[in-house]
DNA sequence: GTATGATTCAAGCAGTCGTCTGAATCAGCG
DNA sequence: CGCTGATTCAGACGACTGCTTGAATCATAC
């Protein structure tokens, strides 16, 4: 049976070569050449370009949710759970991953990081599904964890979570700087969980309305938006 | 002299294009059909493509990076300056650039999210020649404001905070939820400073060895890598 | 005026892109 | 054996890619 396999081979092909060229820069040729395939055999099993991402994009996202899920339902069920913890299930998944599977869970991270800044529609729209089934949950328990944010902080504060972690996956060390590379290793999940969860403690600004120790504590001026 | 404003007519086009469709996925034909130039003015002008995303980078990171050490020198005059003030030295030039310029600076910012992880190689080198301009000022800086922590900790938090702002200058409202964008209000940078200085001042994970708040202290087995 | 250097133009180069086609190959079943 | 349905194959389709060319156009200097 060569075709249980060869679908594999391309999907995992597209993965390693999308995570290092990009979506738009990787052909379908380069995709079957790497993969020992034929060319056509992409769309005979997939049918088009952005459907080979979309099933590079889902043959783990599914899983990694899932785990994301089960880790915090079980915090939830042993009751309330601390920022850490809940951190801890956000991120641990898709940082395991990432060193996993003989450097191939290092190259879906990479993939992942790398498409979720790429203006693809199909990207889009998986991201927002994929989200729909994690983010509520998760918000509701960041929420629970600091009871004086709005809801809308909250997000926001997600935002940035999200935002350390996927530049984390991409873990380019762009920096000239010595050792500046992101180590895969277990230690580093636990600088994200403690800077992240330092940060996500930080009082309400809606509280204490003005900042407290920054020079200018409000600009004069909405900056001219109509009408100047 | 029709010559000069053609060369920032397809600067900003490419800017605006590249923001929007990423570097790959942008042709040179629709630049120069949105520049309203002709197809060989970019080579006349430019060289390569690879030269015209070089010059789109250029044409704001300079003024951008000495806004930052400037900014930077002021503080450094006046005595130690706080964390927070080193952040928003950091931060707010490139987030006010954000709303700028009626939408351009904008833009921008969104070409820099972008570009920010693609792989190119023409973006690796310049990223690494501006940080250079940069990256060990604020690494030192940073460093003094929170002095127990190594220089190798310092650098992987920096990280953390260039994750939290190349992701929020993509910002897309991805996530499926209400009132998700990340607005380009001066508050949002406020949010950042704040969120990320508390993380900063999170305690080195090298003195206390052992995080001191999540469930699993150290994985017990390396998830089966091989041999399953 | 003509000459000059800088710019713009239409047209085309070779190469690559995603996608499609029709024939060849395969295993399993009668 | 022949038949069937699934899979793979080489080859090609038109469209698009970055880049180049040589002629046309422009403002300016003589």
């Amino acid at each position: 049976m060569p075709g249980i396999d060869t679908k594999d081979r391309i999907v995992s092909a597209a993965e390693r070569l999308f995570a290092e060229r990009g979506f738009a820069g990787t052909s379908l040729r380069t995709v079957t050449t790497k993969a020992g395939v034929n060319l056509a055999a992409i769309h005979y099993h997939f049918g088009t370009k952005d459907a080979l991402l979309r099933a590079v994009f889902e043959r783990r996202i599914g899983p990694l949710n899932a785990q994301r899920l089960e880790r915090l339902d079980r915090l939830e069920a042993e009751g309330s759970p601390t920022l850490e913890a809940v951190l801890e299930a956000f991120l641990s998944p898709i940082m395991t991953l990432k060193r996993d599977l003989e450097g191939e869970g290092l190259v879906w991270s990479r993939f992942i990081g790398r498409v979720y800044s790429e203006p693809i529609e199909v990207v889009e729209t998986m991201i927002r599904e994929q989200f729909e089934v994690v983010g509520q949950r998760f918000v509701t328990a960041f929420g629970r964890c600091q009871p004086d944010l709005s809801e809308l902080e909250v997000v926001e504060r997600l935002q940035f979570i999200i935002g350390v972690m996927s530049h984390s996956l991409i873990d380019l060390n762009r920096i000239g700087l010595p050792a500046a590379q992101q180590g895969a290793g277990p230690e580093t999940l636990q600088h994200m969980i403690a800077f992240l969860a330092a940060g996500f403690r930080a009082p309400s600004a809606a509280k204490n309305s003005h900042s407290d120790a920054n020079p200018q504590p409000n600009l004069p001026q909405p900056p001219q938006a109509r009408a100047s």
